[in-house]
DNA sequence: GCCCAGGTGAAGC
DNA sequence: GCTTCACATGGG
């Protein structure tokens, strides 16, 4: 049993990674990162010969987190499938060392169903919310700041929709509530989505109330390791439509068919590494992005 | 105050 | 098929 281990992995960039969206339970504290995986409450730290990490109560073994953080991912192999044109390049180059985690599917699907029209850092507050109220208390010492499990499908079952608005989710509640019904009483089977082809497990996520095809998209490249899921939400559209089509309007249709043959086996990679790439570019000392809105045919 | 946010589903044409 | 709208809430 122990409580440290150094993963020694290399081109990978740690807080990149964990800031990027994908999850919503990390936290910067001093030089480490702070979450939960599972049961384990965690603190994560770049160091150079890898990843150190650090439990907060004893572990038997560490397969949980090299899972989690894909630590054994050969990611040179991954960046070799992405096309070779220009906005990859520098999007790879604004953030090399980007991964994709490999989040258990209920707490990546809950997430994302809190996600639809909110920016980032309110999903964390949410879900932070959703947390303290329903989570079970991790083990070990949790001084200063407790921590705790993401709660399980039964136990949002059993809230009430009030009580879900009150973590301040609005009108994504009853969307919540009734996934979290659906696997509990087994509607909806999440290990069985793995066994599923793309299309059919697509298809399966997207029969729940609030889910449609970007929140889909978002689980099964986050949670199942579908590479070639390729979410598109409003960074990604107006990434596609700037960096690919800057000079005519592309339909939703079209970037979508795009996207699909565009960037290969690992698309879903090479979406992570666009989003980042849209959402930080800015300097934000240097005012709030030029938003052009889409316009039908700009005369040029 | 105003605009927008890792959307979705329903209603209108 | 496509466009528009409501839906809660809060950051910037």
């Amino acid at each position: 049993m122990a409580t440290e281990i150094v993963l020694r992995v290399r081109q990978y960039n740690l807080a990149g990674t964990l800031d990027s969206g994908q999850a919503f339970r990390w936290q910067q504290v001093d030089d480490s990162w702070q979450g939960v995986v599972g049961a384990h409450a965690v603190r994560l730290r770049q160091t150079p010969e890898g990843l150190e990490a650090r439990t907060q109560a004893p572990v038997a073994h560490w397969d949980w987190l090299r899972h989690f953080l894909q630590t054994d991912l050969d990611i040179a192999a991954v960046l070799q499938t992405f096309p070779a044109d220009e906005p990859m390049r520098q999007a790879v180059a604004a953030c090399p060392g980007l991964r994709l985690l490999r989040q258990e599917p209920w707490e990546c699907l809950a997430s994302f169903i809190l996600s639809s029209t909110k920016q980032i850092v309110q999903i964390r507050q949410i879900v932070a919310r959703l947390c303290e109220q329903f989570g079970e208390p991790c083990q070990g010492d949790a001084r200063p700041c407790p921590s705790r499990a993401f709660p399980t499908p039964e136990r949002i079952a059993a809230a009430t929709e009030q009580e879900l608005r009150d973590c301040k989710m609005g009108f994504r509640a009853p969307s919540l509530l009734a996934a979290a019904r659906e696997i509990a009483d087994g509607t909806l089977d999440l290990e069985k989505i793995r066994t599923l082809d793309y299309a059919g497990a697509r298809a399966e996520l997207m029969k729940l109330r609030g889910v449609g095809g970007k929140i889909a998209d978002c689980v099964l490249l986050f949670a199942y390791g579908f590479d070639g899921a390729f979410p598109v939400d409003v960074w990604i559209e107006r990434a596609l439509q700037e960096l690919y089509f800057p000079r005519r309007r592309a339909s939703e249709k079209r970037l979508r068919h795009f996207a699909a043959t565009h960037f290969g086996p690992h698309a879903g990679y090479a979406q992570q590494y666009l989003f980042h790439y849209m959402r930080t570019r800015s300097n934000p000392a240097a005012g709030p992005v030029a938003k052009t809105k889409p316009r039908t045919n700009e005369k040029s």
